[in-house]
DNA sequence: TTAAACTTTCAATAATTTCTGAAACTTTAA
DNA sequence: TTAAAGTTTCAGAAATTATTGAAAGTTTAA
């Protein structure tokens, strides 16, 4: 299967950004290919165009199902399996979002959280513990933000990012009517 | 400097997530330290306090700097350069966030930015692009909420974060009050 | 069954990244 | 000046991570 220069170098360029985005060369290439073939693709076909063993597909393909990123897709009187994007790009960009969370701050949040509860030896502890019970509170704020964010629909979303700042307005606006309203 | 074995464990976890959170090891171990510490701490401090070369030590902070995390101090009478995080928790957050960003997304989107621009060499060429588009959106949408979201003040944006997904309810009562406002 | 078609595993190797330590460089006090 | 106190650089070594390819495993049609 040969790419067009501009698709190459799209999937390229993921590859380059793979270990910068959480996984490696391998699985951003084969992610970069799959988002940008309108068929499913076989692991033969992943193998061949990219120049990439078969074995390192496989172990691809399976990192990129723990990450909920392709699912497999079967032919009728075919048996290979063909690979293709679990879902459109905003439920990837959840799925990335949410999985680089639970890897990247997840581990911290429990262990912030065992350091904190017993009492600091001496004054040097004490100092160490307000500090990681601030880090641990930012953490968890944004962890639970992030996951209630992610339980929004699409639509409330983009809305809501497209406000952008704008929102500020629109809670000192609500206090305004609010305090208006009852007249204590 | 001996650490007690809670500050140490928090030291190593740093140490370990380090290229999870986009820096290597050592990074990870200095800055832990820096953000457990009351005092600055000189180069050889956190040489030998982490068992970690000199010359490490150097590049690491060099590192540091570049991500504006953490700032030198002079100490009267003293000619030691000593380190300390630049700012509270909610500032090195931000500028972890705001680096990241940059590096992970930016590139990405000059990439696109650039394939999306001249026509399709043929239909293949035409799925892919409308491919592109799809991810340049959504990478920009986000990015500029980012930085939107970044140049609100630590105040608003702990309010907005604690209203979660309430935020929504608030949008649909800002809609209401407009509405039964104008008897249009 | 069985053998063809396909997938997965994993030990060995390659590639990349990180770390060390010695040498070069810079600054400052005397 | 100069030498002591400090910092930075960078080539090579060590550690880590990614990749290959051959062997083992699985599934299915006949």
């Amino acid at each position: 299967m040969l790419l067009t220069p501009k698709i190459e170098s799209f999937v390229m360029h993921c590859g380059e950004m793979g270990s910068r985005w959480g996984f490696n060369r391998t699985i951003g290439q084969i992610m970069g290919l799959l988002l940008m073939s309108e068929q499913p693709l076989s692991a033969v076909d992943l193998s061949e165009t990219l120049n990439i063993s078969r074995g390192n597909v496989s172990m691809a393909i399976k990192e990129l199902q723990s990450w909920r990123l392709v699912s497999v897709i079967h032919k009728p009187g075919d048996r290979k399996d063909y690979y293709a994007p679990a879902g459109d790009i905003w439920e990837l960009a959840n799925r990335v979002f949410e999985e680089r969370r639970k890897r990247e701050m997840d581990p911290t949040l429990s262990l912030l959280r065992a350091s904190i509860i017993d009492e600091p030896a001496n004054a040097e502890e004490a100092y160490a513990q307000d500090k990681m019970a601030e880090i641990h509170d930012l953490l968890e704020t944004i962890t639970v933000w992030a996951s209630e964010l992610q339980s929004m629909s699409p639509e409330k979303l983009t809305t809501l990012m497209k406000l952008g700042s704008g929102v500020v307005k629109v809670l000192e606006f609500k206090d305004k009517v609010l305090k208006s309203g009852n007249g204590k």
